[in-house]
DNA sequence: CGAGATATTTACATCGTTGTAATCGTCATG
DNA sequence: CATGACGATTACAACGATGTAAATATCTCG
């Protein structure tokens, strides 16, 4: 290349970062060096050089899992626009893989890592190399010092429940739901539905509070079933994500309910498939092109301003109830 | 880390690369530094000595499109086993794209490419630089001296338009297809709708071929909406993918049409939402698991014995229509 | 015209890894 | 004991990009 040019290696460099003090010519003559050759700078050689890649790694749990795939697509826009690629990386919710995403192992040419994670524990976060920038998505394992983005999980369940207790449900069922254990997503949300039924001061039926193991179509299906088989069943379920929802549908439908007449279901996350479905599903959207711009941008802040004392920073984005068919809209 | 351990960087990489000739108290001693610094291969460094990276990138069109993101969890699923990581990237379908894709610009960490190609041309294939090892899914725009896995779309079509012609079915319409144009999947599948149409002596209707913008599920509910509004409307619909299938049974929905009592409907792709779709829905099931494993094992044999004169392969994987109860299963 | 300032270009070293070839040690054999 | 063979380790160079500093070219002004 740079002999091609008649230059050396470093005014080819020059040139390409738009170094000042190159002579109008020269410039002239690599670009089109450049051009002829189809030349592309060596990211690798890059990267030996300056530690930095330019590419930031997004690590989610499951792509075929719509709310994340959607989140991708978002993140990958708003790169493109930083002119940042995105590496991809699924780690299955495995605690083991959220740790090799924290510590960028399986993606060590990464400048940061976006992490969703489920189930990194708080020491794990305490314990990490904080010279990789980092962002945590959703679930946020511990308060601190690592930058978060995430909509405010107690008042948006609060919300869906207050939407079906507006409507006249009084036995909500919660998919999903969590009453103990560590402050994850799942126990959030619970938490809200709580507060909403304290509000209207309706009673809280534990047995109402179905956990499963996965966010999964099935789970949904099954915990749907399972809940009809009551004494008395729900007049209402809150799935704590859109797939498990739409599974409880396929249930309800099953079961031969109808809905929403006989009992009303609301979802989370808005992905494509709830405007399709039948009924369209009511769900809790939260800004995911908002989510995906906060995150670019406290990683991006961080790769170009590193600094490892600088606090965590928290942006709470906003969210809201869409009401379809599955609640009456 | 080499000084740490008492030797030479060389000795390092020997005991990393499992050269015999290591003494095996060296090699404790190295293990052992590895361990307590936690050291890892920088993959910049060895991919500038080695030109390569031990990762592999998977290019589709759209990640939220549900058929891509299972495959891809099936190629991670793949590599993994083969100890090659992934790099997923998208295209977006446009031809730009696909082409840096096909010529490793975004991606130039990767050994080797898994391309799902929506709009590349035959001339980009012919001019492609055959030192970048590149198997192509799905589409196959040229025949030829590219390795490619598929579904034989043709049989494939001709085998769901059997099915619906077995049940009854005489005005069955194609959402997503092409009469003319190249041999993209859209015009493959529908001459194997006409074959089976040939085969069962039923009249070829053009205006029940239904081109779309994309695949996605609003084309599809779209497309059904100005189906229904035909002098007389079709009896079944065969989309070329499950989106579009699930978004036109919502249209029909809406159209108070009965599925399957009025008409049946048919996707592509079998995937997981098929299954709890209200009705469940019938579609051709691809072989998804072999097309990663094959797609994988084509693009390792060549990242692994580079020969740029090795002829194209092709692999045609098998299908079977999964019959749901959108048509009477 | 010459000195100093400024603009432009380049030489050199380095990032981490590893192929090649050289070095150093050890051991067996004649 | 000398020699050769082989095992273990290392020196060196190079992959490509770029920061630093030095070299070279050009310009300005007295």
């Amino acid at each position: 290349m740079a002999e091609y040019a008649g230059v050396s290696p470093k005014t080819v460099s020059n040139v390409i970062n738009d170094y000042e003090h190159v002579s109008e010519r020269t410039r002239t003559v690599v670009r089109e060096a450049i051009d002829a050759l189809g030349y592309r700078v060596n990211i690798a050689g890059r990267q030996l050089r300056q530690g930095r890649t330019g590419m930031i790694t997004l690590a989610v749990p499951e792509l075929d899992v719509a709310y994340f795939s959607e989140l991708a697509k978002h993140v990958m826009a708003e790169a493109d626009r930083a002119g940042r690629t995105v590496l991809l990386h699924q780690t299955g919710g495995e605690r083991g893989r959220e740790l090799a995403a924290l510590h960028g192992f399986d993606t060590q040419f990464s400048d940061g890592v976006i992490l969703s994670p489920l189930s990194l524990l708080p020491r794990d976060l305490a314990t990490r190399d904080r010279r990789l920038p980092v962002v945590l998505l959703g679930e946020r394992p511990a308060e601190g010092d690592t930058d978060h983005v995430g909509i405010d999980n107690v008042a948006a369940a609060r919300d869906a429940t207050a939407h079906l207790l507006a409507r006249g449900r009084r036995r909500i069922a919660v998919i999903g739901g969590a009453v103990r254990g560590r402050q994850g997503t799942d126990r959030l949300r619970t938490d809200g539905y709580r507060q909403a039924l304290r509000d209207a001061r309706v009673p809280f039926d534990p047995r109402l509070v179905v956990p499963v193991e996965a966010f999964h179509w099935r789970d949904g299906a099954r915990a749907a079933s399972r809940l009809m088989d009551l004494g008395t069943p729900p007049d209402a379920l809150l799935c704590l994500n859109d797939h498990m929802a739409l599974g409880a549908l396929r249930a309800l439908h099953e079961a031969g309910r109808s809905v929403p007449g006989d009992l009303d279901v609301v979802g989370f996350d808005d992905i494509e498939a709830t405007r399709f479905s039948v009924p369209s599903l009511t769900t809790v959207a939260p800004d995911k092109p908002r989510i995906a711009r906060e995150a670019v941008a406290l990683l991006l802040h961080r790769v170009d301003a590193p600094d490892a004392t600088a606090p965590g920073r928290d942006e709470v984005v906003g969210h809201r109830v869409v009401v379809r068919e599955s609640s009456g809209g």
